[in-house]
DNA sequence: CGCCCGAGAATCCTATAGGATCTATCCAAG
DNA sequence: CTTGGATAGATCCTATAGGATTCTCGGGCG
């Protein structure tokens, strides 16, 4: 009856191998510790996690759709170059459109979205502000950052989860990735914290008016913003 | 030098072997003849096409993306169930987004474009005839139909592709599967060939006109039309 | 000194084998 | 007649092996 002890299995537990797999790839792949190019062997990612190919190459079958990753037949894998400047334009117009249109939908606000969006710009606000602290301290700490990245994420995703169409979420969860390496890449040292929690209230009070027009216009200006600043960082400072 | 002779291989050929079973399976799926909740195998398949599991297992990975079979760890692939009420509309809703938008982006309109677009336009309406000329006659050739709406994905792809944006184009080939499904339960008869051709002559002319306000309209015009007939369609005859 | 090329190693890709799990059938008990 | 359980078969999942291709590096030639 029993193969093995639970919990001593080398790297990966033993229920759903390929799905472990891929999501240790990803968080390695979005934490941004590697550089562009790096070949992902099959063979040695296997060794690494002490599994066989085949499941590391399903997970790598499942990478691809993210975009983190790019295959050439018979070449193996690479982590994805950095977005160039026409990509991060069509990102951000992409997402543009996916969030208004989600604000549209998801307009007027019922009580329960009004919450969790409360609820979420709450959280996003604080951390924020431990963000802020440890800045005006000097100090970069990554887990933080990465802790106000998820909360900024989750406060996009109320709205889009609020609309009901689950073709605009997959499209999200598309793009995901690649908006996340826009963050790493175009704001790497998180320098609007109070610009975006700023924007964010103003979409909650816009939400809370309970009009359709006000939502949407809050969230272009502040999609549009967060492209206007991306572009001042770009070109330096 | 030579292990086996070319032009030999059971059933498919030598090069980019996941490639071809996944576009096997595609076309497969797409072609409608499976029951919804059918068991996709891997074994079975791999057996039909005489190649080994593994391939066969990247390829249904690749699948799972389309929508087109759902996966349940350790009990296997399936047929995708029929589009719901509620799905079919979501997907009418984020197509209005995709198609509105690009065409928004794509406009004014420039002569190439344009050559593209009465071109396919031309293909459409001809592939349209052809239907009619065959309806006339009491007779449905699926292999016509198959055309048709290829020549009608292609003319709305037109648009797409020049909104130069990479983003929308992933997100449309993302619902290409879903789209494809819809038509075929949806609109089985193909009943509004007409209607279709001539909206699309009208959102031809709106990009014509050289504006940037009436080719999104049209295009929205066209698909509010497509889904009242579909929907029409769906309450009886 | 630079360029081409060929042998070795590493890697990818496909095929096969075996353990684990699910499904279906059959039989017995209520 | 219905229901529950057990066994046999099929299927999925992971692991291992071997052929095919690509990359690397050292030697020879212009």
């Amino acid at each position: 009856m029993s193969a093995s002890t639970p919990g001593l299995r080398g790297g990966i537990e033993r229920r759903g191998l390929r799905d472990h797999v891929y999501e240790r790839i990803l968080e390695l792949l979005l934490s941004g510790g590697l550089e562009p190019g790096t070949r992902l062997g099959i063979d040695t990612i296997a060794r690494d996690l002490d599994v066989s190919p085949t499941p590391v190459r399903e997970a790598m079958v499942q990478l691809e759709r993210t975009g983190l990753v790019t295959r050439e037949a018979l070449k193996g894998y690479r982590v994805a170059p950095p977005l160039a400047a026409d990509q991060l334009a069509e990102l951000f117009d992409a997402r543009l459109m996916l969030e208004t249109t989600a604000a549209r939908m998801a307009a007027p606000a019922t009580p329960d979205m009004l919450a969790d969006l409360r609820s979420a710009h709450a959280r996003h606000a604080a951390a924020g502000e431990r963000v802020a602290a440890a800045l005006a301290q000097g100090r970069v700490d990554p887990s933080l950052t990465a802790e106000y990245f998820a909360a900024d994420t989750e406060f996009h995703d109320v709205v889009l989860h609020h609309a009901r169409n689950r073709y605009l979420v997959q499209m999200s969860e598309t793009l995901g990735a690649q908006v996340h390496r826009m963050r790493q890449t175009a704001l790497q040292g998180v320098p609007d914290v109070e610009e975006a929690v700023a924007e964010h209230g103003g979409v909650v009070d816009a939400f809370a008016s309970g009009g359709v027009d006000e939502p949407v216009a809050a969230l272009r200006r502040h999609l549009d913003n967060v492209r206007e600043r991306s572009l001042r960082f770009e070109r330096g400072a």
